[in-house]
DNA sequence: TGGAGCGTAATTTTT
DNA sequence: TTACGCTCCA
């Protein structure tokens, strides 16, 4: 039927399975999308094809996860001539149109903010103290995963109180009881609603299930592996009729497992759609033959997969480079020689990326790439709008939108000061939880105000204010924010703060001015509204910026989807990467691995992998074993060199070249030869060149590395008689004030820092530093 | 009322 | 290390 097609640019230079799953016609379609398939490429040509077939842009829906993601895709799919009108969105950004237009049905009225994670988080402390729930006892933060959880569930309020059988678990379900409660005040959603509330909404309104599906013909999801419940269903739903659905995805790059993502709707999508079409993308473009060796035999190690065989026609390039360090720093120096080097040699420092697992981790980098002059980006764009002035200037448009949003009211009321303090706002809270009123409205009675006295005479003020800015805003979104910042004092105060020398915090809400006039620019009708939604559903990942020409510095989440010349990912230790709180659940370390094979499949020619066998994380030095990871990938396609100091021969300890040829793990020790750089310099040897790290003893305590240990258990058992802990053994039982009862595991003094490893029932092994911990014995 | 300074506590990834 | 919360002082 598509004879009349023209084999056009649609089907350009495509292979054959991504020329069937671009061809493929109705009816549901799997397609499993190793790294550096052409995924994208297949889903915007997919997309055109279809209109070219006969399906309207218009009834053509497509899901992303990311707004970078959907911006691309539109940008792609109208450069092949399409029109615009095709639904791009990521889910939560469709979640918002959806509730703009059905929300009423689901109790989300017009004009709704989003709560993003602090204002949230807010907003579950205040719930706990409404409900008497110490935050000594459960952290708020557990609370909001907890409730978070069970949001991805779509469980409600009551029946998540019907599972808890815990004393920890019914608490929890009286704070989200509350913290819902406060939210349908407040008309605010949080990110989870943005889906729940759309699933229950389809879930509960057949009827416009069918006008959707009418609307949406064809329904396209990528990133399927990073699916959760809720989203899930919604995609479920959007197709329910037509069975038109094509997911696009890669179970060996689901990450996002700990958020709520389901693998196994990927996994089963077979099993959901039987008559499922599965194409399966296997050729790399991307990467050298060596990287995909390593990636692949690394993955392999996985269950919980597709399996795929992935391959390439690339030149087999470069062995994989993993080195070793002493420290972090060495890590850190080392990473930064090698970038100046590959610059030197006419790299561009945009063509270099280094991951790391923790965002911790990156001052160290940043410092040693300073210091050379070496231009970098860090890829946290959420941190732009979660400067404190940012959100407060938001924070005065938010209210104009929804006058119930309790969380902006009380962060503006006296920002910039305006002498209304905390037992003014306190008596005020009262009032209005008393009489049952928003705080807008107790805050704008005159007799209220009267009954203040002094301070009633600043809250008329204020609220003379708010109807000035409210008389400023109507016109255009730019306006509207130069409006809030000149007559809210925020600019005033801000600018004293410049002057004296402070952070240029005046430029930053500068440059918001500039995002709403970009934002009407860009948009056919711009609302204050609309402006609020989008930038509420700016993310990291949104922010990251290839061509910025400086190399680029962010966690392996933030990678995924992006590539690079040349790829390093730092700290590859036990604890780090698999990180320790994914090793206590085994499943988890599948998680880690994945994570790892996705920044490893980043790197197009060069990739390297670092561990250092110490690391100083917050303040705290402690010994690191290499990861598991450096162990499971194709050996012959790596090579190991090692760049650490004096291989612990401390106190007359073992010689050197014996230490070599024990290390289980297969480096090479380098002393004086270094890794092969074609046409280059070869790289300097830290080893040899009197480092100011050479001649500084280290403490015993710092070191545990297998052997060490013993040394160190030796010395610590004699201090352990005399500390207060000499009676603290494994198998102890021990309460910590958080998590409970638990069992001493190991424990190991040091000179003030007695650390131990215990494990809770209900929370896995946590190791601690005892004299910091509040953790007692258990008497008996 | 507001700010500074202190002590304390804990530590992942973020649409 | 750092961030937060609390107290105390001006």
């Amino acid at each position: 039927m598509h004879a009349h097609l023209e084999p056009s640019a649609i089907l350009a230079d495509l292979n054959e399975p991504q020329r069937q799953a671009v061809t493929h016609g109705a009816g549901p379609l799997l397609v499993l999308a190793g790294p550096g398939s052409g995924k994208t490429r297949v889903i915007t040509r997919r997309a055109a094809y279809l209109v070219g077939t006969g399906v309207p842009a218009r009834n053509i829906l497509a899901i992303t996860f990311t707004n970078k993601a959907a911006d691309e895709m539109k940008r792609r799919i109208e450069g092949l001539g399409v029109a615009r009108g095709m639904w791009v969105h990521t889910f939560h950004a469709l979640g918002v149109r959806l509730l703009r237009e059905f929300g009423e049905l689901v109790g989300v009225l017009p004009g709704f903010s989003i709560y993003d994670e602090a204002d949230r988080l807010r907003v579950v402390k205040e719930a706990m103290q409404a409900c008497g729930v110490r935050d000594v006892l459960l952290r708020p933060e557990a609370v909001q995963d907890e409730i978070s959880n069970a949001k991805n569930k779509l469980q409600s309020p009551a029946e998540f109180a019907g599972w808890a059988d815990t004393f920890e678990q019914r608490a929890v379900a009286r704070v989200y009881e509350k913290y819902e409660e406060l939210l349908r005040e407040r008309n605010g959603v949080d990110f989870d609603d943005l889906l729940m509330r759309v699933a229950l909404l389809l879930r509960g309104h057949a009827d416009i299930v069918e006008r959707l599906n009418i609307r949406f013909q064809h329904v396209l999801v990528d990133e399927y592996q990073d699916t959760n419940h809720a989203q899930y269903l919604i995609a479920r739903y959007l197709s329910e009729r037509h069975r038109n659905i094509c997911v696009t995805g890669d179970p060996d790059q689901s990450i996002y497992g700990w958020r709520g993502a389901d693998i196994k709707n990927i996994l089963e999508f077979e099993r959901d759609y039987p008559d499922a079409v599965v194409v399966r993308l296997e050729q790399n473009y991307r990467s050298t033959g060596m990287i995909l060796q390593a990636a692949s035999a690394l993955i392999a190690n996985n269950r919980r997969r597709k399996h795929k065989d992935l391959w390439t026609e690339n030149q087999p390039g470069e062995p994989v480079y993993v080195w070793r360090f002493s420290e972090g720093q060495d890590e850190a120096e080392q990473i930064a020689d090698t970038i100046q080097r590959l610059h030197q040699g006419g790299q561009a420092y945009s063509d270099v990326a280094i991951f790391y697992r923790v965002n911790a981790i990156s001052r160290g980098l940043e410092e040693s790439l300073r210091i050379r002059g070496i231009p970098y980006r860090i890829a946290r764009g959420v941190e732009f709008y979660n400067r404190k002035e940012i959100k407060d200037t938001l924070g005065y448009l938010r209210i104009l939108i929804n006058p119930a949003d309790q969380v902006a009211l009380l962060r503006i009321i006296n920002t910039p000061a305006r002498g209304i303090g905390k037992t003014t706002i306190e008596r005020l809270l009262a009032t209005a939880e008393r009489q049952h009123r928003p705080l807008l409205e107790v805050l704008r009675d005159r007799g209220v105000q009267a009954e203040m006295k002094g301070a009633g005479k600043k809250l008329a003020a204020f609220v003379k204010l708010l109807d000035q800015i409210e008389q400023a805003a109507r016109g255009p979104v730019s306006g509207a924010v130069s409006a809030v910042l000149s007559l809210s004092g925020l600019e005033e105060a801000l600018t004293k703060e410049a002057e004296e020398g402070g952070e240029d915090r005046l430029a930053n809400v500068q440059e918001l001015v500039t995002a709403a006039r970009r934002y009407e620019e860009e948009v056919e009708e711009p609302t204050l509204a609309d402006f609020l939604y989008r930038i509420a559903l700016v993310s990291d990942q949104d922010q990251v910026d290839e061509k910025a020409g400086a190399v680029m510095l962010m966690t392996l989440h933030a990678a995924k989807g992006l590539e690079f010349p040349v790829v390093f990912i730092v700290g590859l230790e036990q604890g780090l990467l698999p990180h320790e709180n994914a090793l206590m659940q085994s499943l988890d370390v599948e998680e880690e691995r994945r994570l790892c094979f996705v920044g490893i499949t980043r790197a197009r020619q060069r990739l390297f992998l670092t561990h250092a066998r110490q690391r100083m994380i917050r303040g705290v030095t402690l010994p690191r074993a290499a990861s598991q990871f450096l162990r499971e990938l194709d050996q012959s396609a790596a090579r190991f060199e090692d760049y650490s100091r004096e291989p612990w021969d401390f106190g007359g300890g073992r010689a050197q070249a014996e230490e070599e040829q024990a290390d289980p793990d297969g480096f090479v020790a380098l002393h004086d030869h270094l890794p092969p750089e074609e046409g280059q310099r070869p790289l300097r040897p830290r080893a040899g060149g009197g480092s100011k790290w050479n001649h500084q003893r280290r403490r015993s305590s710092e070191f545990g590395d297998e052997d060490d240990v013993r040394i160190i258990n030796a010395a610590g058992e004699a201090l352990q008689d005399t500390s207060v802990y000499a009676d603290w053994k494994p198998g102890t039982l021990v309460r910590h004030a958080r998590y409970g009862v638990g069992q001493i595991v190991w424990i190991r003094p040091g000179s003030g820092q007695t650390r131990a490893a215990i494990r809770f029932a209900r929370h896995g092994e946590k190791t601690f530093i005892l004299e910091m911990a509040p953790i007692e014995k258990l008497q008996r």
